[in-house]
RNA sequence: GAUCUGCUAGCUCAGUUGGUUUAGAGCGCUUGCUUGACAGGCAAGAGGUCACAAGUUCAAAUCUUGUGCAGAUCACCA
């Protein structure tokens, strides 16, 4: 068989893509196995693949298929998240092009593009996540707003509402001028920014008679702000009641400058003596703690904007003006007034909204919110107490810091392109009632029932226009996907639920990981999954994170089409331990790339090799076979535990060690005939299982490659002097194999290793390291036979069973077990043995006496800071017997090697 | 400002309950190799006073405290 000599991935991965697929390998069903189950955090609709989505996505696939392969019934679901604000925001764009208001043409309209645009530009993201090699059930593909999901969400609206933990009230919100719409306060970015700190005068209010106490040369006070547009929505100033400066202030009235409206002063101890003046003007419309102390002292509340952020009426001659382009105008005026007694630079922390990065403002409206505090309490129990693990576990301080000082969340968005809130009004006597039922049909029965003889029809009842924060469908997602909202009983969130894994990355701990722990307890009485990993961020070399807008973010498709899958899996996947930021960059996906392509040469080579049925095992071959299957069970017995902790990438490196260094170096150098010689069949069909057992713990990793080489090892050739029955059986199992997929091996378990054949075979491999050393410090050919004199008895040595691997590795003629130095040679040490090859050239004493005295410094060195243990009483009685032997262990060979070292450089 | 996490080789990270470690890996680096699987390779090397300081201990990369630096999360300072 010809093999060619790189391996191609884009030649296979399609191939066997679409192989499992058509096998339907990624399906799952309820079944007698154990499940294991993962839910995707579903991307956008509309979105493409990054760098993240790819760190997430190959993580969750490794663990799916390793799950699979361990014999469990693995389901990956995969769907996608309906994005209600970007995705609004992007067909609104969409329309805006076309000359087009998304209010001219109404909700219904409105929510035709939008689908429409779904269609056309939703699923390329999983349609990307193919290529990658995700083994996800497809069938099972859903979309947060899909029937079910949509339904599933109202149903929880109503439950929720009915259990009182849904109510609607008028609250200070977060309000993105941009977007027109609340967003809820984790969807508010802090970012720091250069502000400037303005010192307005604000006149006292000579309608009234001044007070003797307190400065009397001024007939003002200096406020400070940030935010001089505010003004004009100032209904009083607030100071500190124990503040001396401002005793005089007392019961007195200050003029709001610009606007001219007489306004109280209040005290209160609020308010910071030491920032500013001490002097605060209080805007309850358009700030928070304003807002509070607004409806302490009862205070006006004065709204000076539109939705979009201009002034309104409110706002007099700076009328539809940008909130900003106020604050310039409004400054120039004050200025003009001589009202500003000064301004600072000043660097303070601004709201931002997460998805439109437009300054948020603090805005009053009614809105619908879900009480959280009970919800809270029991998400916060289940990973106290470990029922779910996070890893690392860092994130549990963050994540009971969010618990503990936790709001309510404000649950509506002023938007169309989502779940609507199903919410009914209706005028009764003049009153709004409202009545939350999960249709207009259900509304309209309750209404009947509630105030009978006033509706007359179901169009009587007017909607609410909201629909709901896109993360109160994602909270439900892992339930959901099983339909486990509305049939609670159903054979599939029997069981699926709860999944075992989520991996998801730390910045929607709260938007999401949090919800869907609260949503879990509530609808399911049990957590919605054991373990949860959060990835870390994907930043360029320089350490910035990788972002559309800054441009740093390689295309992953081209990546792929570059590396291969399995070469970019590799490289995402080798440096980026759990939670730990992954600080990528396109050379890392070499090194996947080089090893799949190590992997395939192992291949060529043992495909290339002639077997001979009638050659009988040698005792090396033997006990190659054997010291690599106990490789093999330690490394697996490591890699069993690296999982178990989540660690997947020391997990990967084990294996790739393991593939090449212990196979590829020194295993099938072992055991590789001289060439044109054949191979012995016994060795031949130990190498072919051990190789597949290779691919087996490869596999979850880089799922092509493995796929591939796995199929040409099953391939058998035929072999000399075949009879026509073993031909025609040979060529069954060939079918066979040809129909099979390693997906459906089995995962080889740890088995019990013999660690001192491990470390037999080390000593061998030192010393056939020394040998090799001496050629290249010698400059000595690799052809050129050596013999090599060990001092002491083979057992020492490690026992002899490795001595014709060192023959064979080292190219030694005889190695010869001597009581004595050896004159001539160049020598060498491997623990406490004195290893020589004899030189027939001369022997450049000066540097071998150079290199002993190192040597010997080391040893010295080494022996003094035992001596420094062992001289110490307090040492020797204190520590335990154990350790003390150790360090007597050390010092006797210690010395044995100096003494060793100080004799041979005394026959220099 | 509060809390948390980290600081180990040029880079990215291991180092489990202090004791076979005057510290390991991968990549990179250096020096040899047109070695019948592989230069996307082979072989052999070099490279670290474990951020700093004090303390606890027979023993500290590992525990305690402090300092410095970096990062993360949270916070109503106008």
């Amino acid at each position: 068989m010809e093999i060619a000599s790189k391996y191609d991935p884009r030649a296979v991965e399609d191939k066997w893509y679409n192989f499992w697929l058509e096998k339907k390998l990624f399906h799952s069903e309820p079944d007698n196995r154990r499940p294991y189950t993962v839910v995707i955090p579903p991307p956008n609709v509309t979105g493409v693949l990054h760098m993240g989505h790819m760190l997430n996505n190959t993580i969750q696939d490794v663990l799916v298929r390793r799950a699979r392969m361990m014999g469990k019934n693995a389901c990956w679901v995969p769907g996608t998240d309906h994005a209600s604000i970007a995705t609004e925001a992007k067909v609104v764009n969409m329309l805006k092009e076309k000359g087009i208001d998304k209010r001219d043409i109404g909700r219904d309209e409105f929510l035709k593009y939008a689908w429409q645009w779904k269609e056309e530009h939703g699923g390329i993201i999983l349609k990307q996540l193919r290529k990658l090699g995700a083994s996800c059930d497809w069938d099972r593909t859903a979309f947060t707003m899909d029937d079910i999901r949509y339904e599933s969400v109202i149903r929880v609206f109503v439950d929720l509402y009915q259990k009182g933990l849904i109510y609607r009230g008028v609250r200070m919100v977060n309000w993105d001028p941009k977007a027109l719409t609340a967003v809820s306060d984790e969807e508010v970015i802090y970012k720091e920014s250069h502000s400037k700190l303005f010192y307005l005068r604000y006149y006292i209010d000579n309608e009234q008679p001044r007070s003797g106490v307190g400065v009397k040369d001024k007939d003002y006070i200096v406020v400070a702000t940030t935010r001089p547009e505010t003004i004009l929505g100032d209904t009083a100033v607030c100071v500190h009641p124990d503040d001396e400066r401002f005793q005089w202030l007392k019961g007195k009235r200050v003029i709001v400058p610009s606007v001219g409206r007489s306004v109280p002063v209040i005290m209160d101890e609020y308010v910071d003596r030491e920032f500013g003046t001490g002097a605060l003007k209080i805007t309850p419309a358009h700030d928070v703690n304003d807002y509070n102390l607004g409806m302490k002292y009862n205070l006006p509340s004065i709204n000076i904007f539109n939705d979009n952020g201009t002034l309104n009426d409110n706002g007099g001659k700076y009328k539809d003006m940008d909130r900003f382009a106020c604050r310039k105008a409004i400054m120039k005026d004050l200025e003009a007034e001589d009202l500003v007694e000064k301004v600072e630079d000043y660097v303070n922390k601004v709201g931002h909204s997460e998805r439109t990065d437009a300054v948020i403002e603090p805005k009053l409206s009614a809105q619908w919110f879900l009480k959280m505090t009970d919800l809270a309490k029991k998400a916060l129990e289940v990973v106290e107490n470990n029922d779910i693990q996070f890893h690392p576990e860092k994130f549990k301080n963050i994540y009971r810091h969010w618990l503990e000082n936790i709001k309510d969340w404000c649950i509506s968005r002023q938007l169309w392109w989502g779940h609507r809130i199903p919410a009914y009004y209706l005028d009764v006597d003049g009153k709004r009632e409202t009545i939350v039922a999960a249709s207009r049909e259900e509304a309209f029965e309750e209404a009947c029932r509630r105030f009978p003889g006033v509706v007359t029809s179901k169009e009587q009842l007017e909607q609410d226009e909201d629909v709901l924060d896109t993360w109160f469908s994602s909270w439900l997602w892992p339930i959901s996907l099983f339909d486990g909202i509305r049939n609670p009983d159903n054979e599939e969130i029997k069981y699926y639920y709860p999944t075992d894994d989520l991996i998801t990355a730390p910045d929607i701990i709260f938007f999401w990981v949090a919800r869907m722990i609260m949503a879990g307890e509530e609808y399911r009485h049990e957590v919605p999954f054991r373990h949860v990993y959060f990835t870390g961020i994907v930043r360029d070399k320089l350490g910035r994170k990788m972002s559309k807008s800054l441009g740093n973010s390689p295309d992953p498709i081209e990546l792929m089409e570059k590396y291969g899958a399995d070469g970019v899996r590799m490289g995402m996947l080798l440096t980026a331990p759990a939670g730990n930021d992954l600080p990528f960059d396109e050379s890392i996906c070499e090194q996947g790339r080089n090893f799949a392509n190590k992997m395939w040469n192992a291949l060529r080579l043992v495909k290339g090799w002639k077997v001979s049925k009638e050659l009988n095992q040698s005792s090396e071959n033997q006990v190659s076979v054997e010291w690599m299957e106990q490789r093999m069970a330690c490394v697996l017995e490591q890699v069993e535990k690296d999982f178990d902790q989540y660690r997947l990438s020391e997990a990967l490196m084990n294996c790739y060690k393991l593939a090449w260094d212990d196979f590829c170096s020194w295993y099938l150098e072992m055991v590789k005939p001289a060439f044109g010689s054949p191979i012995d069949g016994e060795t031949y069909q130990a190498t072919i299982s051990i190789f597949e057992r290779l691919t087996y713990m490869l596999h979850p990793f880089m799922p092509f490659v493995t796929e591939e080489i796995w199929h040409l090892l099953q391939d058998e050739a035929p072999c000399d002097g075949e009879d026509e029955e073993s031909a025609r059986k040979r060529e069954m199992r060939n079918q066979l194999a040809a129909s099979s997929s390693i997906m459906m091996q089995h995962m080889p378990v740890s088995v019990f290793f013999d660690q001192r054949l491990l470390d037999a075979c080390t000593t061998a491999r030192e010393t056939i390291a020394g040998v090799r050393n001496i050629r290249n410090t010698k400059g000595l050919s690799p052809k050129e036979e050596l013999e090599l004199y060990i001092v002491g008895s083979e057992d020492k040595a490690g026992n002899g069973r490795f001595d014709g691997i060192i023959k064979k590795l080292a190219n030694v003629k005889e190695i010869h077990y001597v009581d004595q130095k050896v004159e001539g040679a160049v020598s060498f040490m491997i623990g406490t043995t004195e290893c020589f090859v004899p030189m027939s050239q001369h022997i450049d004493v000066e540097a071998e006496k150079k290199k002993l005295e190192e040597e010997l410094k080391y040893a010295e060195g080494f022996l003094a800071s035992v001596m420094k243990k062992l001289g110490n009483e307090k040492f020797v009685n204190g520590a335990p017997e154990k350790v003390v032997a150790v360090e007597r262990q050390k010092k006797a060979d210690a010395e044995q090697k100096i003494a060793a070292l100080k004799a041979q450089l005394a026959n220099l």
